[in-house]
Formats: structure tokens, C-alpha cells, sequence
DNA sequence: GAAAAAATTTTACGCGCGTAAATTTTTGTT
DNA sequence: AACAAAAATTTACGCGCGTAAAATTTTTTC
């Protein structure tokens, strides 16, 4: 079928055969409503019969706005991210735009380089979850000055139009509870210096849902930089649990990547873990890794509202782009968690 | 400092403020050497005062050729896609090119609005990992008679320029054998109909290298579509154990993702997995997936070459390219795979 | 040191399309 | 049916840059 219609190279060519002006074709190609019936019937009749595209070069060259989204993700080997930018990715599909991902590989300087890229593409909009603390602060300050952008998962204070994520308290609280009403109350596993801003919210979080239930907080800090979380946690556990500094048989990881490594520590010990009899050590997280419903035991984890948080970016970038590139004021959107029970606790 | 430069928008502008004529700059940066040093100089001398980058779309527009590389994998969630894809950006950029990532999210017809996409933007040329059986294979096809396309890690016979991918058989016989001299011989699990070509070949090299090793090949095929592997295979492996038709005490996964669900219904079931005392089943698998380290226990697999594949494809899309988008002949490179012990088996 | 050759720079034109302003056609009113 | 108002179409121009061909400068040759 396809292959059979006659390949037009320009707008021009194609508004010739068609005897109608190019300006017309370019007015139809923008807001097929915008032009009369008659001739859009004719325009949609030859395009029946000829292969046009339009050159999305010349188009963007002209065009004030382009209708590209740009998506940034500061580690897409993550699941976490992959999920959520695929999530995203569609909605803005859906919307009418043209989704462009990028991950920052855990890198800065990276980071610096796709939105030094995502400048001259001169996007409509962006989505960017920030690496975090070690993020070049000042150059991702300059990028949000000439493009509008939205912040989510991570937020970095007064960067960007908006930010939206999830409520780290609501997390915290919900293992916490779940854990100090089930059985001993929990220590707190984490890395010693976080790159993700939202560690630091769940430790606080830690700390003050154990105080509201009267227990008293112990936060393991454990070594290690990157993002190959489950190695550190690995890592941290076989230490913690060989030096015996585990105050209690209940573990809190600040996430399920670090849980992960902290399970395989356990089997590799012979650790049953799990709340049942014969277990020795209870351990939940936060995430809902897309993973952690394999693993050994299944994770007992609090869920990211993934459709909310991805949904609620893009409107709120939308509405942005609608609104020329600036906010009234900056605002802060954090969804509510969901506890998951599996066996791990 | 960069704060200070004053923005230049056009390169007329930028060669008034130099003193120098517009196409000259222009030779600049499309390539430094050749102009004269002196010239080059006081460009150079410039461009640290002035603030100026060129319009792409309006480069683009002209330039016989972008230098944009497309990427396409099949499913970007998974992380051996994510972590193949990071590797080969990165090498892309090195090489000077501007590469843009795109997930077909397991679906055939993204896949297609992915390739048609990326027809406009007139890429250099394009790295396709295909989603395999279930991809449209005659839009595809016209799409590699339209843009240099070299397909990777899923060969689809005569389909782009050339391929390149792992050695299935490597994989496999190597796996066998391991098995077959430290225990008893293995089963193969694997999914009914696959969607990944590998698969088929995994099966193939299986049952061959059975024959090799003088022991009776034993397929066990489990029900499931799509892209959850994890899920499939725990449900697979519940059955099976339920149902007890595991013929023997091993079993030989066709890839990493099934194996994960594979551990998880074990745990489950309360079989201890493994090689030692105690142990009543061994489970090996294919891929090295990320998170097989993890796994409890530590999955016993079979590594990608990810470097050699990776730098293979990028270097041959590159000589392809230079070459002007045909290669004489279609080439297929196959890598051979590591055997990597762990605990599993 | 003058003429020829080579390297570099400039002139001139076009890429494919968006869009304001001018023109034409259609619709609505009396 | 005549005319004004509204809607659609066309004319005319420019976007920022690549590139062949022409003009200039620099280097080489004897």
C-alpha cells in the first residue's frame, strides 16, 4: 500500500499537485481544523496518494515552540527510572509531544552536558529529576533560567517552575508504624552520604516516627559512592551483620536497591529472614522496586504512587508550556505512599 | 564566567563582532583545521567572550547528513537493555556523535512509530536491538532501505546492513557442560513462544549440546506473553515443582529474568538451590543480568561480552556510515559469552 | 622577485517552512 | 440582489546556515 504512493519531497511539490498554496498546506499540517472543508478534503484526499513528511528541521527552525519534551533521569539502569520515564514518555505521547530521554549515567558532568544539549534543541518543556547533592547546582540554575522546567523525584529547593514526587513522610511513617506494630521496633539502614536528596527526607522521617512511637532511633550509616546500591548494601550488611551492630532484629532500608544488597548479605549468612518462626531478622524498604517482588524472601515495601507522580509531571509541565514557560509561584506536589506486605517482615 | 559572555545568536552576528565572513566561521565548526591558524585564532579568541551556539535545526536543515545516531532497544526497563544502551552511548558520544535513545516498551507498533519518527530526523544512522518474532517486518524493512541501519543483539535474517550480537551457542554449550560435569544433566525452561529470536537459538544450541555431551535433551515450555520474564517465571517454576516435571535436579534457564522468578518460587516452595550439601535443585541461567549477583543465591550464568558487543556495534555502524550507508555485504558478528559460577549451581 | 600554484576567504544562492500583511472568497444582513 | 463583515487563501519575506563558485590571499617555484 505504503509503498506505492509517490514520495513528495516539499510542502511546496505537494501544494502544486494539489493546486492549492503551500502557506494553506503549512496552516493544515499546524490546525487541520484551521483550514476550509473543501480544501482539507482535497489536502487529505492527495495525501492518501503521496508520501510527505514535513522536515521537522525547517519546521523548528521557524516555529517559536517546538513540541519536543525533553526527560531526564539521573540513572535509567535504575528500573526505578526506566519505569517511571516510560510512564512518562507516554503521556507525553499522548498529549501531542515529542518525548526525548535522557539519563545522566550517575554523572554531573553528564547531566550538565544533556541539558546543555536539550538548550539548543530549544524544547518546549522539561522534565528533569536532578541527580541530587552532587549535582552541579549552578549550571542546572542557569538551564532552568532559559527553559522551563519541572523538578521530580528529587527535589532541589527553588530549582525549576514546580516539583513533583512522592511524600517521603508518608513513607517513613507507614514502615515505621507497620514495623514498631508487628514486632521490635526497626534500626535505619543507609548509605553515609547520599547522592539523593530524598534519603535525607526519609532518615528525618525515621527519626521522628520513631520518636511519635516512643522508641528510640538507630541509624546504621554504611560506606560507598555511586549508584550501585545493592553492591553497597551488600557490602554494608556483611559488615554490620559479622560486627554484630544491628541493635535489633528489624531492619528499615532507606531503599529497595540497598535492600536488595542487604538480602543476599542475609541468605549468604544463613539468615532466615522474614516474621515467621525460624526467622532471625526482619527487613522492609521503600521503593517498590519493580524487583522486589522477587526477591528472597519477597520485599515487604512501601510504593511510590508511580501513575500519580508521573501523571501529575507532565500535567503540571503542560500547563507550564500553556502558560508561556513561567509559574505564578513555585509549587510543591508530594503524593502519599502505599505499604506493601510481602514476607521480608 | 560563562555568566559574564554576551549571547550571540546568529553566526552573521558572531562574524561581525570577529571581522571575519559568515561561511568561513561556518568551515570552523565544521571542522577547526581547516581554516588558517590565524583565523582560527581570533575565532577562538571570540567564542571566550561570546556566548554563541549554532541553531541545530537550522544545521541540520542543510547538512547532507545530522549526526545523530539513533538507538532503539526493546525494552528499556530491563536492565541488561539499559546497561547495553548506556554502554553505547557513551561510545557514540565519544566518537562525536549525538545519540537519541528510544524503548519500543515491547510493543511492535511503537517500534514502527519509533522508526517512523526517527525517518524524519534523518539521523546518520540508526543501532536497532528489534523486538523479534513479533516485530512488523516489512515496515522495518523499509525503513533500513530508507536509513543506515546496522540490528543488534536480535538478528532478523537479512534485515540492515549487518549484525551484531552474542553467540548463542556459546552461551549454551558452555552452560551444559559446566552442568553436566558438576551434576546431573539439565533441563531447559523456557517460554512457549518467546518473542527474542535468542531464544529459539538457545533452545537449538541446547538440545545440540546434550547431544554433544551424550544425555537426553528435556524441554520444559511455560505459558506467558510478554515482557514480565520475572513473573512468568515464577509462575512457570510453581507449576512445575507443583506438578513435580522436572525430569532432574537442574535446570538450565533460557535467560537470566526467567531464572529470577525461577529463585523466587523455589524460595517460595522452601527448596534450597544450589550446588551443595542440602541442596535439592541447581538453577544456571543466560545473560549476567545486573541483578543476577544478587539473587539468593548468587546466580551461576553465562556473561555477555557487553563490551565487545557494544564497541563492535557502534564501530561498525560508524564504518557503515563512512561508507555512505551500504556495506558490500551483510556482515554477523557474534561474540562468544563468559561463564560466570556463582552459588545457583 | 615575478609568475604560477595552492590555500583560504568571500560572494551569492538556496534549503523547506512559518507567518504577517494583502488579497480573495464566502457568509450574513437588509 | 447588493453590500458589509468574516473567513480563507495567497503574496512576500525572512529564519540561520551550508556550500558551490568566484575572488582573494598566501605559498611555492624558478
Amino acid at each position: 500500500m505504503s509503498l506505492l504512493k509517490k514520495k513528495v519531497k516539499t510542502m511546496e511539490e505537494l501544494s502544486q499537485v494539489i493546486n492549492i498554496s503551500r502557506p494553506t498546506l503549512s496552516k493544515y499540517f499546524h490546525d487541520a481544523q484551521s483550514v476550509r472543508e473543501k480544501t482539507r478534503a482535497k489536502i487529505e484526499e492527495a495525501l492518501e496518494h503521496y508520501d510527505y513528511r514535513p522536515n521537522i528541521y525547517a519546521v523548528n527552525q521557524n516555529r517559536r515552540l517546538t513540541k519536543t519534551i525533553g526527560i531526564v533521569v539521573p540513572y535509567l539502569a535504575d528500573p526505578f527510572f526506566a519505569e517511571i520515564a516510560r510512564n512518562i514518555e507516554t503521556r507525553c505521547i499522548d498529549a501531542g509531544f515529542a518525548p526525548s530521554l535522557f539519563s545522566s549515567h550517575g554523572q554531573p558532568d553528564q547531566e550538565i552536558d544533556i541539558l546543555d544539549n536539550l538548550r539548543s534543541v530549544k524544547p518546549a518543556g522539561v522534565l528533569l529529576a536532578p541527580l541530587g547533592r552532587i549535582s552541579n547546582v549552578r549550571e542546572v540554575e542557569r538551564f532552568c533560567r532559559d527553559v522551563p522546567t519541572i523538578l521530580f523525584d528529587s527535589n532541589i529547593s527553588d530549582l525549576g517552575e514546580a516539583f513533583v514526587g512522592s511524600d517521603n513522610y508518608s513513607f517513613v511513617s507507614q514502615s515505621v508504624k507497620y514495623l514498631c506494630d508487628t514486632g521490635e521496633p526497626p534500626c535505619f539502614f543507609e548509605m553515609r552520604t547520599p547522592a539523593n536528596p530524598n534519603a535525607n527526607k526519609r532518615r528525618e522521617a525515621y527519626i521522628a516516627s520513631m520518636a511519635e512511637q516512643g522508641c528510640e532511633a538507630n541509624v546504621i550509616k554504611i560506606e560507598g559512592e555511586g549508584w550501585d546500591f545493592e553492591e553497597i548494601g551488600y557490602g554494608g550488611a556483611l559488615k554490620a551483620l559479622e560486627e554484630h551492630t544491628l541493635s535489633t532484629n528489624t531492619v528499615l532500608c532507606s531503599n529497595d536497591r540497598l535492600a536488595i544488597g542487604f538480602l543476599a548479605a542475609c541468605y549468604e549468612k544463613g539468615l532466615r529472614v522474614g516474621a515467621g518462626t525460624g526467622c532471625s531478622l526482619r527487613v522492609a524498604s521503600h521503593d517498590d522496586h519493580p524487583y522486589s517482588r522477587f526477591t528472597c524472601p519477597p520485599l515487604t515495601t512501601v510504593a511510590h504512587d508511580y501513575e500519580s507522580v508521573s501523571s501529575s509531571s507532565v500535567k503540571t509541565l503542560i500547563q507550564l508550556i500553556e502558560s508561556g514557560g513561567r509559574l505564578p509561584n513555585r509549587t510543591e506536589q508530594r503524593f502519599p505512599a502505599r505499604l506493601v506486605r510481602r514476607m521480608s517482615a
